[in-house]
DNA sequence: CGGCCGATTATCT
DNA sequence: GATAATCGGCCGG
């Protein structure tokens, strides 16, 4: 497996989005790895996307999106939720992809103790919020690189996925956010099937 | 399976 | 002071 580099996040957040799927998402806790493939995003483009928490502009909380592509943007939400971002684009050009969803293949033991109150199950690992549980992600995570060879968080190329088994639809959870940008198709979801099909 | 609702706090206005 | 890129439990069908 290869790490992906940084010109691969140093494009539009639409494109890093869509080619994300189907790669491996991986986080070494303690020495163990802990992996699930992708199967789920969404992109957050811009300061005039105002679904992007960007569009209000440069906060402390948002000046990791303004920065370096390739490094991890976590943020807090409903009081008690940690979400995962890789920051895309360029430097200055705030933008960030979502992710919401993995399919657990590696760690499963650690994974099942970080989450010691949900039984395994399928739909382990189908949230944003879930996700960062499963991989004991939080706060401390923010501003990662996720172009560091030895990082604790890094993602590795997968299979190429034909768009077949990709679909699109509106982003996730944007109740407030003003049309057109609430039903953008801007976010990423694989078809089912499509990890074991070749 | 689908809809409703309470939890809980960083961040911004 | 209001809101939130969500989750899980509880309800009814």
């Amino acid at each position: 497996m290869s790490i992906i580099q940084r010109d691969f996040y140093s494009r539009p957040a639409l494109a890093v989005a869509r080619d994300l799927l189907g790669c491996r998402l991986v986080r070494t806790q303690s020495g163990t790895r802990l992996a699930g493939l992708i199967l789920e995003t969404e992109a957050y483009q811009g300061e005039e996307d105002l679904a992007c928490h960007a569009s209000a502009g440069k906060t402390p909380r948002t000046s990791v999106m303004y920065e370096e592509p390739g490094h991890a943007y976590v943020y807090f939400t409903y009081g008690m939720h940690w979400l995962l971002n890789a920051v895309t684009d360029g430097t200055g050009a705030p933008a960030a992809v979502l992710i919401r969803a993995i399919l657990p293949v590696e760690g499963l033991a650690v994974m099942a103790r970080n989450r010691p109150y949900q039984a395994m199950r399928s739909g382990w690992t189908d949230g944003p919020a879930k996700l960062t549980q499963a991989l004991a992600i939080n706060g401390a995570f923010n501003r990662l690189d996720l172009c560091d060879e030895v990082g604790e968080l890094i993602i590795e190329h997968g299979k190429q996925l034909s768009d077949d088994w990709i679909e699109q639809t509106p982003r996730i959870g944007l109740n407030t956010v003003p049309e057109p940008w609430r039903s953008l198709p801007w976010r990423f979801t694989l078809r089912k099937g499509a990890i074991n099909a070749h």
